[in-house]
Order: C-alpha cells, then structure tokens, then sequence
DNA sequence: TGTATAACCTGATCGC
DNA sequence: TGCGATCAGGTTATAC
C-alpha cells in the first residue's frame, strides 16, 4: 500500500524515465481517474498534449511533474498523481498487453540528448488503479506560503495548488523536535490536541506522508498506544516518536518499500521487500519482538490497529483540567 | 472550530 | 459450486 517510501520510490523511477521528455498521446481509458481534475477530462487531455515533463518532485504520497509548452519557459502547471490505495505508474514498451486496470496512458517521444543510446527506453507512461482511490490530474504551481501547513522553511518553492494543504513530509530535513512537538501536541491555535497521537500522525496536513502501516510501526518503535491523547506526549515521547518516522520511512525506502502483494509496485514493476522487517504491522498472534508479548489487532478508524498489549499498553482515562487547557 | 465517520472502489477470502 | 458478506485503507465531504 502505497505511502511515503512508495512515493518516493516511484518519484525516482519518473525523475529518471520521464522528466525531459514529451507527451504525443493521451488515452483516458477510465474517467474516474481523473474525477479530480477540474473541467474533466478533456481539459486533463488538452493540458497535456505537446507537454514536457521537468523534474519529478513529491510531498507525502502526493507526487507530480511539472511540465512547460514552449522549452524556454518556466513550469507553471503540473501533473499530480496520487497512488491511493492500489495505483501504480509503469513505463512500459507500446507492444505490451495493457495491465489490468489500466485507467491512463501517455505516450511519450524519445527525450533529451541525455536519453540518446537508451536502448529500453520505455514509450509509455501508463497509470494503472484496480480500487481507484488513486488518481491524475492537472493543477496550477503556486508559491509555498509562510504560514502554510509545509510552507515556511520547505525546500520546495512551488507546490501545486490541489496539494497546498498537505503539511511538510517525515522525510523533510527541516523538521525538527521543537516543531513537531508543537504539530503534534497543540491544535493550530494553540489548544491542546486531545485526539489519539495515531490519528494525529495520520492527519496529513500535521505530517504527511504516514499510513496505516508506517504509523503503527513508528508506534511500536516509541512504545505508544494509538489512542493515547496528543497532548499528553511529553517532548522526549514526541522526539522519539518522530526518529522513530525518519528511521522506518528511510528503511523502507533502502528496501524498496512495502509490498504485500502486487498491489504497490515501482516504475519498472518490481515489488519493495520492506514488509519483511516489519515489527508490528500484520503480526497478529505473533510475539513482539522487544518484550515477547503477543501483538494484537483492533479495530481504529474502520481499519486495524496493530500493537503490543505489554509494551503499548492503553493509557489510563484522565480527567481534563483547566491546566491541560493552558496555552 | 475541531473531531469523527461515511463513502468511494474492487478483488480476495470466508462461511454458508 | 455459487452466492453474499466482509475486509483492506487514503482522501474528502459531511455530520456532529
């Protein structure tokens, strides 16, 4: 299932295939990929024919292709993917069958000088979702705003206008314990956050770029249980809470990924081997691996939850003071 | 204003 | 064997 380490893996695989080159063809095969497009799909067509693709940028699980008409100018407009909850973007050779759940084609020509004596270049771009959570479509480039949820700071100065609400990435080397601390314990105007630290790391425009997976693994790494109260982490919880996001996120993204079936592979289809290492996530009934209890799954969210009942025990109900409310 | 939940979607799996 | 129910989960809209 495709979060942050997917992303950016699939990221990698377009910087290195497609930015350069142009788009000659445009094939929506399902329409309801590109239901996020506004005007529909025939301005995601006519946005896109004749485009060439700069380089590939992502922020959290949102990732896109800036592109330019005329090779002089600067990009204005991108096109975003999100991989949802089973999309992938293969590049493969025309002559191949089309994937099941193909929704998007982009024939692509020969690119820069820097793709001549490429002998597998691939000419498609094809954009395949068997549950259709994923999608493209086209957005205007806008300036990353102070203030912003991932605004000041960022290395990223333009982000597209859809993806303008997503909060600064795990991976985002401006991070730092103070800021997140603040992110993840307080609401933005300074009331303390009393929902589960889970459902906080799984808001993306706190953080972005955590799933389900990610988010229980980093749980379990920091010894915390999902539905203990944000405001109640102290900042060395939060501080290792947040080491314990760099350093799976990072992991994964040396494996490849995590990939339980075939429903998240990279450009080039080939699944990530990150599902080995996992600690938490998918281990009912099995021992945990820190204390030897035994890991549990529960319902959270209309999904599951897994964690070590002895060593990410429940936390006891406290009753709010007015001293949990100061600022 | 902040939080919780339903809806979207398809294939695999399970029980009857 | 075939059918229906259930489950998986990221994002957004809606309800509270």
């Amino acid at each position: 299932m495709p979060e942050l380490p997917e992303a950016e893996v699939v990221r990698r695989g377009l910087d290195r295939w497609v930015s350069g080159r142009r788009v000659e063809t445009v094939d929506i095969v399902d329409a309801r990929s590109v239901r996020r497009q506004e005007g529909g799909p025939a301005a995601f067509e006519s946005a896109l024919l004749g485009a060439r693709f700069a380089a590939a940028a992502r922020r959290g699980k949102f990732l896109w292709l800036p592109f330019v008409r005329d090779a002089a100018a600067e990009p204005r407009d991108a096109v975003v993917t999100h991989l949802g909850m089973s999309g992938q973007v293969l590049l493969q050779d025309p002559a191949m069958p089309d994937p099941r759940h193909l929704k998007i084609r982009l024939t692509l020509d020969g690119g820069p000088a820097r793709h001549e004596g490429t002998s597998d270049l691939p000419g498609e771009l094809r954009f395949v979702d068997q549950r259709i959570f994923g999608g493209m479509f086209v957005s205007p480039l806008v300036p990353t705003l102070d203030g912003a949820p991932g605004g000041a700071g960022t290395d990223l100065p333009l982000i597209p206008a859809a993806a303008g609400h997503i909060a600064r990435d795990v991976l985002d080397p401006l991070w730092d314990p103070s800021t997140f601390h603040r992110a993840l314990t307080r609401l933005p105007s300074g009331r303390p956050r009393t929902t589960g630290v889970k459902r906080v790391i799984l808001d993306q425009a706190v953080i972005s770029g955590v799933g389900n997976i990610y988010a229980d693994e980093a749980l379990w790494y920091a010894s915390l249980h999902y539905d203990r109260p944000a405001s109640t982490l102290t900042r060395t919880h939060s501080g290792i809470l947040l080491e314990a996001l760099i350093d799976v996120m990072r992991r994964s993204l040396e494996e490849g990924g995590t990939s339980f079936d075939s429903l998240y592979v990279n450009v080039n289809g080939e699944s990530g081997y990150f599902a080995r290492s996992l600690q938490a996530y998918g281990r009912e009934g099995r021992d945990c691996l820190r204390c030897g209890g035994r890991i549990v799954r529960e319902p959270f969210m209309g999904r599951s939850s897994y964690r070590c009942p002895r060593c990410q025990r429940r936390p006891r109900l406290k009753k709010f003071t007015a001293a949990d409310a100061r600022v």
